[in-house]
Formats: structure tokens, sequence, C-alpha cells
DNA sequence: GGGAGATAATAGCTGTACTTACTATTTCCG
DNA sequence: CGGAAATAGTAAGTACAGCTATTATCTCCC
């Protein structure tokens, strides 16, 4: 068994695929977003007033690592936080103007990220790509 | 367009959930080898005083990630390293005796991690999965 | 044969990722 | 009510992962 066929490994060159095309459009568009940045900004537009616990359970997360995460989101100006008033442990996360135009400019880019990543598949074996990784994730205790 | 089906997305959940199997069923075997901690073990063991761009080349890594990779190895005894002869700039590295008993061992694991990563699709499923991952890949510009 | 350009490794920087340990709260339950 | 258990966040530590810049060599080509 060669290492360069097996499962983890094109896993992971498909991730390292994956996130050199993320960030090469993204800069190339004149944005600043990292791919686990632009998954935080999804699920703070969407939820605003999320707490990080629950941002990293939206986009199966280290509560430790979302904290850093926030952190630079912060620093941007994408993003403000403070103490929730129903559980003074919790830090509820709200997005800035400056972060939702970023995030709709952005989508766009992120959205054909998407079909380049896969640009070597047919529009038919990329729909069965996507269908069995969301399979196998699924098998494995998914908590979308 | 939900960030949480994006292509993108799904592959880095796959890398995470892949990385995780690995380590905790290493762990649980009593070694203490990370994925490219043995992705670079292999390409050693099998190309005995290869240099570290050579190493980084085969892998598909960052010639100065491998270099904290290499360190780590040698600090656990698993590959010595000497100035290559021929080139002054370079820097074989050999695998240890330790090293290919610790390769030889984890093998098996290794093996049956893969299979563990994917446990949620059929054996059919799997084969397609890893043939669109490699096409996939293929067209990205694979250098193997 | 000598200088331009390429290449090997390292250093320093940013940004994930995950672990364990710790503090501050909250909640659950007897 | 009151303490045990659970939860939110942070801190510190390890290990990637990639970028740019720098240094030391090497190679190629005129």
């Amino acid at each position: 068994m060669d290492a360069q066929s097996m499962a983890g490994h094109l896993i992971r060159r498909l991730h390292q695929q994956s996130t050199q095309v993320f960030t090469r459009r993204i800069q190339e568009a004149g944005f600043d977003l990292t791919p686990v940045q632009f998954a935080a900004m999804d699920a703070i537009t969407k939820h605003p007033g999320i707490d990080q616990a629950g941002i990293a359970h939206r986009i199966a997360y280290d509560r430790a690592t979302i904290g850093g995460v926030i952190d630079r989101l912060e620093q941007k100006g994408f993003v403000t936080r403070n103490v929730s008033r129903h559980d003074r442990r919790a830090r509820e996360v709200w997005p800035t103007d400056a972060g939702v135009q970023a995030y709709d400019a952005t989508l766009p880019v992120v959205d054909a990220v998407q079909d380049e990543i896969l640009e070597g598949l047919s529009a038919h074996e990329r729909a069965r790509f996507l269908e069995l990784a969301a399979k196998a994730l699924a098998a494995a205790g998914d908590t979308p």
C-alpha cells in the first residue's frame, strides 16, 4: 500500500488544494478572509448574537480555536462581542456593517471557488463526490 | 447556498475527521506519530538518504514546514540527518532502526484507519470516492 | 571561468487545530 | 436551598501549514 494512494493522504491533498484556491481567489478579489474566518462569518451573519460555542458547534470547531478566529475577525472590524445578559459566561458575537458587507461581497467569490476546487470533475461527478463526502461525514457523527 | 454544504467545507470536515481517527488509533496502539510524520517516514524509509526538499515534493509539502517535521522525527530518534557530500546545501535524511521499526509497526494500524475514515461508505462507494478524489487532484496539477 | 539565476535549508510571521487545565457561571436535582 | 455537574471562555503547549526573506551553494551558459 502506497501512502500516496491512502484515503487520508488524498483528503489532506484535497484540503490543501481547497484552501489554496480559496486564499488565492479571495486575495485576487481584494479581500482578506481565510476559509475558517469565512465559515465563522457565515454562521454569525445568519445567527446574529450567537455565542462562540454556538459558532464552534455550527462549523465543527474546537472552542479553543474559535476564540482566536473571533479575535482576528474583531480586529478586522467585522464583528463585535459583548457579554450575554442571559448567561454571563457567554459572549454574544454580532456582525458589524463592515462585516456584513465583506461577507456579502465575498460570497460570490466563495461560490465560484467551490466549483474550481473540483474543476477536474464533470457536474455529475462533482455531485456524486459531494454526496459521498457528506455520507462519509454523516456516518462519523456529523453535527451540523 | 449554505456554507455547510460547500465543497471546501465538506473537505475540511473530512480532513478533520481523518486526522482525528488517525491520531486516536495510533495512540491507542501505543505509538506517537502524526499523519504528517507518518507520511514523511514513508518517504524516508522508501528512499533512504532523500533530502528534505525531496520529501516535501513527494508528500506535497512546503519545504519550510517539513524542516520542523524532520526536527521532531530526529528528536524521537526515528531519523538522522547529515550534510550531503554531493550538495552541501542539502541534508540527507536516513531512517534509524527505531524509525524503521516504528514505521513497520504502525503500517497495519494506518491501513486500518483508511477504511475507518470512510466507514460510512460501502466498498464500492469508497472506491468511487477515492477515484473521484484522485481525479480532482490530478486536474489540479498533481505532483506525486 | 565567472557571474546570473536556480535551489536547499532556515528563520520569522500568521493562522489554524486540538489538548489539558483553570476560572466563572449556570443548571440540575436531591 | 445548596452543592454537584455541566458549560462558556481563556490560557498554555504542541504540531502543523503556508508565506516571504535570507544565506549558502550549485549550475548553467555565455
